[in-house]
DNA sequence: ATACAGTCTGACACCGGTGTCATAATGTCG
DNA sequence: CGACATTATGACACCGGTGTCAGACTGTAT
């Protein structure tokens, strides 16, 4: 046998028509009982795979999505964020459920990205995974729904879009690590992030924060707050530069796990005491979280739900039936950096 | 427009016929400038896509590889060993740079796994990924090189094992970690990984370590061993147990930082200074090993060119010439672990 | 004018399945 | 026995491209 054995060799050695080898490989009520299990029988013995570009250009459907990671094009190559990672295996076990195959691709938020996959019937439907920059690709997603392309965006619901989301609920995590200096006693609070409208998540995050201290009195003054991106790198600077300007503070609430770790460096190197000086709350709960030390206190998202849903909800869209976008609950997990 | 264009659409605009749409939208010679120019301004304007499936279907192949990444089934469904991330990162980045599309699929090395992605015309080729139970998929392996499945592994080069690997030098590496350990005058070492050729790369891994202690005239006695897989529970647990042996030792190479960081802990919380009374070694150089509390100092394998020559020798091996099996130098990294 | 090479294009088979329709074979019932 | 439903199958068009081949058209040498 040279070459891949096609349905009709299974035809040829049933001593039936490729048509009947066709339905009884798909379990047709139609065929015979016996003619099913010859079928098999041969097809196993053949070692025949159905031929998947053949079926999925007769039945326009690929049983494929895509997966499209935006990241910043300032990101070190090498190093990708460790949330994003983790959701990343979360999707793929959610896809492999749904018995459905996971195209991923990495996209610089700085290039044209051709969301063809879909157009080319690579992938039945899209998820979108990415911080910040949405403001930049606003426009391509307004393209992907002219197109009616199916797609999912992981992040904050910005109003007046129609596209379909899942994200945390980034304001009430903002909440929950306010919530939780307030019980600490330690109100004097410095933000790492992104606190404009330029990063939707972070923005959220630092609005649920300060709205929380708000409500009891205490404003966070825009001295105490810095600009990072989602980087160690990043929250590092940051936190020097608070540190620079002689800003003061108790609490440092950074929008991502990573400034976290960046900013606990930059303060232990300034001989700041974490937790003793300054308690340090992050967001995500990245493995490395609970890896450095003092172990950080941070905001979880759940990744395995998120993936699930995101695929959940891809589906649903994909099947012509309505989906709503979907909020995921916070939780707070203590750890030694704010006690 | 209802539905996506088709080259007839295109063709019908253009004034030409199918065919010549399709050439001209490849750029083939055989069509005229004028007419190349004014099918791919209609293509562009129609938002035409080449249909994927027809296309391979035609051409009898995907520009497609996919990833298996198999896993040890006991660990945590969310959390997936960050080296093998760090690695998918680069192989993603590997494929785009050849103009290659990635399917991902996380496999359970307990579950039969069916490598049907090639027979299937999904994949033009596969890249195994995983450590350990090697032995477990040996047959499967074999049944791959039977159907003639191009791929390529990632992992210890085994004798008489035909199969194309791309690895780190493993033993290389724990000579490095034997070198800085003697270096620095810590010799009575224990070690924790699986020192049996159930995990090959661990196996090597010890060797190197082993044979450049002996010829030192050092022995690592048995007693002085512990069997982990890589996750930072099994090296913690595997940590207490050679504390609870009363085992003694001034020095601690793990198999894998996750493993090193667990040990770290487990040694930590005995009351065991890291580095003063142990200097720890770990391998891999995953992010975290950074982050860790002391910093951990370890082998890099160096995942972007390791992304790079899994790629480039799977195309190799798809496009018929010859490759062999590649091993990449790894380095030490020094942090505070052992100084 | 004839022959011939070079350039460009269209017709058509083909890749390997899936879905539709027609039909043969069998069974059932009045 | 004829009408009709049921079951099982084959023939065939079709999905949307790609590769091959034949041929039209132009220009140039004979």
């Amino acid at each position: 046998m040279k070459g891949k054995a096609t349905s009709f060799d299974i035809a040829h050695y049933a001593g039936v028509s490729q048509s009947t080898v066709s339905r009884a490989l798909r379990n047709s009520p139609l065929v015979n009982e016996e003619t099913r299990r010859r079928v098999h029988e041969i097809a196993k013995k053949l070692n025949y795979k159905v031929d998947k570009n053949a079926s999925n250009l007769r039945t326009q459907q690929s049983s494929t999505l895509a997966l499209l990671l935006f990241e910043d094009p300032t990101e070190d190559e090498s190093q990708i964020n460790p949330f994003f990672l983790s959701m990343l295996g979360s999707i793929t076990r959610a896809c492999a459920k749904e018995g459905y195959d996971l195209l991923v691709s990495f996209q610089s938020t700085s290039s044209d990205w051709h969301a063809d996959y879909e157009d080319s019937h690579r992938a039945d439907g899209l998820i979108l995974l990415g911080y910040g920059d949405y403001i930049d690709y606003q426009s391509k997603l307004q393209t992907l729904l002219d197109n009616h392309t199916k797609f999912v965006c992981w992040g904050a619901t910005v109003d007046n879009r129609p596209d379909l989301t899942v994200s945390c609920d980034n304001y009430g995590g903002g909440v929950l690590a306010a919530k939780h200096l307030i019980d600490m006693v330690r109100t004097d609070c410095a933000f790492i992030g992104d606190a404009s409208d330029h990063s939707p998540e972070f923005f959220a995050r630092f609005k649920g924060f300060r709205d929380t201290l708000k409500a009891k009195g205490i404003e966070v003054s825009d001295r105490k707050m810095a600009n990072a991106i989602s980087t160690e790198d990043s929250g590092y600077h940051a936190t020097r530069s608070l540190i620079a300007n002689n800003v003061k503070f108790n609490a440092l609430f950074a929008a991502s796990d990573l400034i976290a770790i960046g900013a606990i460096k930059a303060l232990q190197e300034a001989g700041v005491r974490v937790p003793h000086d300054v308690h340090v709350v992050g967001f995500d709960n990245i493995a490395a979280a609970g890896y450095v030390s003092p172990s950080l206190t941070t905001v979880q998202q759940n990744t395995t739900l998120a993936g699930q849903m995101l695929v959940d909800n891809l589906l649903t869209l994909i099947r012509g039936e309505a989906v709503a976008s979907t909020l995921l609950p916070p939780k707070l997990i203590v750890r030694q950096s704010s006690r």
